[in-house]
DNA sequence: CCAATTGCCGAAACCGGTTTCGGAACGGAA
DNA sequence: TTCCGTTCCGAAACCGGTTTCGGCAATTGG
């Protein structure tokens, strides 16, 4: 005989939720059986597990994830200490970050709890709070450091984590990164293409994991363009529009100054824009840069920067998917994942028009 | 007899949570005792009720919120449910106003709980799930509108709420806002005290139920100087930077264009830059500005963009505050405050340098 | 044909709290 | 002394789920 789930009324919908005591009732179950062919327990029959479904489904039955998590332990939600600094590069996207996450989490019926702290130390302690009262099954780790203290916490107590970016030691981590080292290879590859032979790298912070890599393109991209290495033309510590226009005088007073620099870090690129302003040379045909990120004020530069972008919104998306994996049990070797990120070519590179020499020459001509 | 907690020792701290239980046991209480004892309930006596508090502090117990939740119904978490559009000025904010929330929730052992949609009727549903699945036990409210379907949502189900804003509707809402109606006046006081006369106005999102407010506040500042009003002069529904730049040109192609402009956002003021940058015209010379926000990009516009600053980190922070004391039982009407916006002077706006007619004149020859 | 599995489900304990209810102890009034 | 009203606390039910354990019926093996 079939059964049918009779349909509780639009009145029972409204003043409450349905209880999984309700809805074994309705079902002529004990709600012990409901909980388990829900969950997936292998000691029901196949025909009670898919009525179950069903009529879980009709009457709307979702089950309170706080109510699971007592006995659980796990809340389905989603972790995310976001660090707050002066110069942090992260911020305007931050919003397309959320974006992703949150998108992916409810599509699983998840949920983003955020927290913030405005230092590591702070960071971790926010974290270990979160995890203790169980706020969060797992977090999402931005801006991964080479020595990441977060990471010795959640590997310590056993919490799922991923990273945005990849780590130094990689034993037992998860990660979703973009190959800034391939931008980094190509940004020198194409300003080789279009004629430069001094081509300068300004690296972002050295405290992370990313600047290690980003060099590593730099000097992949001298390579392939058969150019030779000047020490003198590799500068770092850059994350700040000041830090770049510091680092891009330090350049152009060398006897003989690049004709192009790549930046690891959009923020800093617009310090050489703001130097150049002052020097009266033309960005993209006296001095020619690329940089990485996408930020949007190097749209309104000018000429506005071509910058390598990132798809902050599919990152946040797929790292809050691998997330739910990871808690779900996927080992943490199987969840690695990169993406490229996308060149915006926007007329910040050109054609170098001075010789080295001559733009040492031009440059101090104008000092005196 | 004074009867002390025995200490739990390190092993039992970081292994596992200390349970109500526990903490019971521990005081030769019943649990009943002391949860009424921890929640206030009148009929435990005041020793005992110091006792369990003190006991309480000294083993570290603290309730699990959703352990509570499944009785109470409350999570102990703040719902800030962020719209994402194209052109939404308050991005560059979203991680202050983070911060702050962030802070005063953790500051009472609360979590904020975010998420994301990227229309308004999306934003309701989210809202409506978030309420039905109690992963917040009540929301603030960003960007308020002057008809709110959001508003309309909680209040039929009896939600707290606070609003980033004033509203048309006051019944039953709580707000926090910043007197963007002062700014407007005291921006156009300021021109008019350097010399100007015809000052134009470029408002916002008309949905927005600032822009009412800060138009108010524009007419007040012209009638403070005695300036008389001249429709011509007021534009409207200028969010983006293309919005602002399109709004410039209409106004300089008057007969008797403005010699300054107030703004009420900065992202479009950021598009008067853009066309003076086309016209030849010199900002804060041939054309003074100045608008709202503080957003960062301004410090970057030459001559940076005098503006209004919203401190966002402290309106978030006192938005917590205050939806944590509205869940608590203050009843709305109590919780209703404004804030000043700071004037940040950097350089847009000065005394005008040609009289309308002359400027007019420089126009049409620029044009030809 | 009987015993031992196996498949499938219900009863009940449990998770960590809150809240209801009843009763002991105490003080004051009759 | 007795009665009654407070004051204060414990026992137990309860919230909405999960998980353990045991048992019935149907199958399988000997």
């Amino acid at each position: 005989m079939i059964q049918t789930v009779q349909d509780r009324g639009p009145a029972d919908r409204l003043s409450g939720r349905v209880t999984i005591t309700q809805l074994s009732e309705a079902l002529g179950l004990s709600k012990s059986t409901v909980s388990r062919a829900l969950n997936g327990y292998p000691d029901i029959s196949e025909s009670t597990r898919l009525r179950v479904r069903r009529g879980a489904e009709t009457m709307g039955y979702r089950p309170l994830s706080h109510a699971q998590a007592i006995r659980t332990g796990r809340v389905r939600a989603l972790g995310l200490v976001v660090q707050i600094d002066d110069h942090d590069s992260q911020r305007p996207f931050l919003a397309d970050f959320l974006a992703g996450i949150s998108v992916a989490a409810s599509a699983e019926g998840w949920t983003l709890t955020v927290a913030t702290a405005d230092s590591e130390a702070r960071t971790v302690r926010t974290m270990a709070q979160l995890v203790e009262d169980r706020k969060a099954d797992g977090f999402i780790l931005p801006r991964t450091l080479s020595d990441d203290a977060r990471v010795t916490l959640l590997r310590t107590h056993d919490v799922p984590f991923v990273m945005f970016g990849r780590t130094a030691e990689p034993e037992g981590c998860a990660w979703f990164d973009i190959l800034g080292e391939d931008a980094m290879r190509d940004a020198v590859m194409h300003l080789a293409r279009l004629g430069h032979r001094r081509i300068a790298f300004v690296n972002g912070g050295a405290r992370y994991n990313y600047s290690r890599l980003r060099l590593a393109g730099y000097r992949a991209g001298l390579a392939v363009a058969g150019l030779e290495e000047d020490p003198a033309l590799i500068r770092g510590d850059a994350l700040r529009t000041e830090d770049g226009a510091r680092e891009t005088r330090a350049l152009l007073a060398l006897d003989a100054p690049p004709t192009a620099a790549v930046f690891a870090v959009d923020h800093a690129a617009l310090g050489l824009y703001r130097v150049c302003a002052d020097l009266g040379l033309a960005v993209g045909r006296d001095l020619s840069v690329i940089s990485y990120d996408g930020v949007p004020d190097g749209a309104y530069a000018d000429p506005p920067l071509s910058s390598f972008k990132v798809d902050t919104r599919a990152a946040g998306q797929r790292l809050a998917e691998m997330l739910i994996a990871r808690i779900r049990g996927t080992a943490p070797e199987e969840l690695r994942e990169t993406a490229p990120a996308i060149f915006d070519d926007r007329g910040s590179a050109g054609p170098p028009r001075l010789e080295p020499e001559a733009l040492a020459r031009c440059l101090r001509q104008e000092t005196t």
